[in-house]
DNA sequence: GGTGAAAATTCTGTGGG
DNA sequence: CCCACAGAATTTTCACC
């Protein structure tokens, strides 16, 4: 299996900049030809690091409500289950799980209608207490960094390297430290997908 | 000035979707030529609803350290001081200040060294307290909803109706509630910068 | 604002190293 | 894995409504 190079560093960046730059601009920036590029963001799509090509909006002119950040601590074990509920919430933008068992959520509600949100998504069983925040204005920057290509084996959760494996399974990408993990994984997934 | 119709917001569901998809598409999804796509687009760009395009990727995969989440309460009236400083970091992805002084950022660090990221990045007498947790997972949720266009006057906070301006200073655009608001704004605007 | 057709660019295969 | 080339598709420009 491949891992990531500076040439596809270099692509992602510019892609993230402008993901309508012509492949031909970034093969200039990066010494290769414009093929070769279209072949790279190929692979990076089937590799699961680009999931798509999307817009950067400014939210903050289409305000259908007030900008909220919302702290959600949730009773134990039932984090995830918040988080599953709210991401699905169409008013939400971003859904933060921590380890502490804490999910943050930013959202533009109505009139600062924090609770029918909760309501309308969240079993409130599951939920400890909350606080809610009215955002000022938030940033984001598709930076980088210096990334290194790393997936987590999906089926024993170790570091991949360069020596694993990857599957595509009804079209998601899936990764695996070793062949053991690998046909593991396959297996349990079939008998699952058979019994659904 | 003109508002967003239902095609314009056609348009920005569908490049959500994929910012790549061609004009020529789109066009027949909403009942128009390629050559008005492109021309709407060129609008929802200038308007600064459109920031740009942009690459929706799979961090998880592209692990340089650990993700975080911070929680910094500024000093009074300093949170926009802090906010500026984390935006420009390398390592931070969102950065959201509410209205209660808060900065809520999340990042990428080496190894949940949060404390170089400050030091090296705001000022910490802006500081009065932050907390850290680690990011177990996070989701984006590209939607739109039933998005609004409602800009603030950028003089007297009011809301922008069909009535108000639009105008463009070193290509950022500017709205406003009224002519008045805007010869006032353009008037600080320009001393500002003939001070800079 | 919008359309339609022509011109300029860009993308996507194919063959070859 | 990469390049060069060529055919197909797309974007952009322009005249006109």
């Amino acid at each position: 299996m491949r891992g990531l190079d500076d040439t596809d560093r270099g692509i992602v960046r510019l892609l993230l900049e402008d993901a309508r730059r012509p492949f031909s601009d970034i093969a200039e920036e990066v010494g290769l030809s414009a093929p070769a590029v279209s072949d790279r963001v190929d692979r990076l799509q089937e590799m699961g690091i680009v999931r798509g090509f999307t817009l950067d909006l400014d939210r903050s002119l289409l305000r259908a409500g007030v900008p909220v950040l919302v702290e959600i601590d949730a009773e134990p074990g039932r984090a995830a289950a918040v988080r599953d509920g709210l991401a699905d919430a169409d008013a939400v933008e971003h859904v933060f799980r921590t380890a502490d068992g804490r999910v943050t959520v930013t959202a533009t509600v109505p009139q600062a209608e924090v609770s029918d949100l909760l309501d309308a998504h969240v079993d409130l069983n599951d939920v400890d207490s909350y606080e809610v925040r009215l955002v000022a204005d938030s940033e984001w920057t598709p930076g980088l960094g210096t990334a290194e290509f790393a997936p987590e084996c999906a089926e024993c959760g170790n570091t991949v390297d360069e020596e694993g494996e990857r599957t595509v399974l009804d079209g998601d990408s899936y990764y695996f430290c070793c062949g053991s993990c690998e046909s593991r994984f396959v297996d349990h997934y079939e008998s699952l997908k058979e019994g659904a």
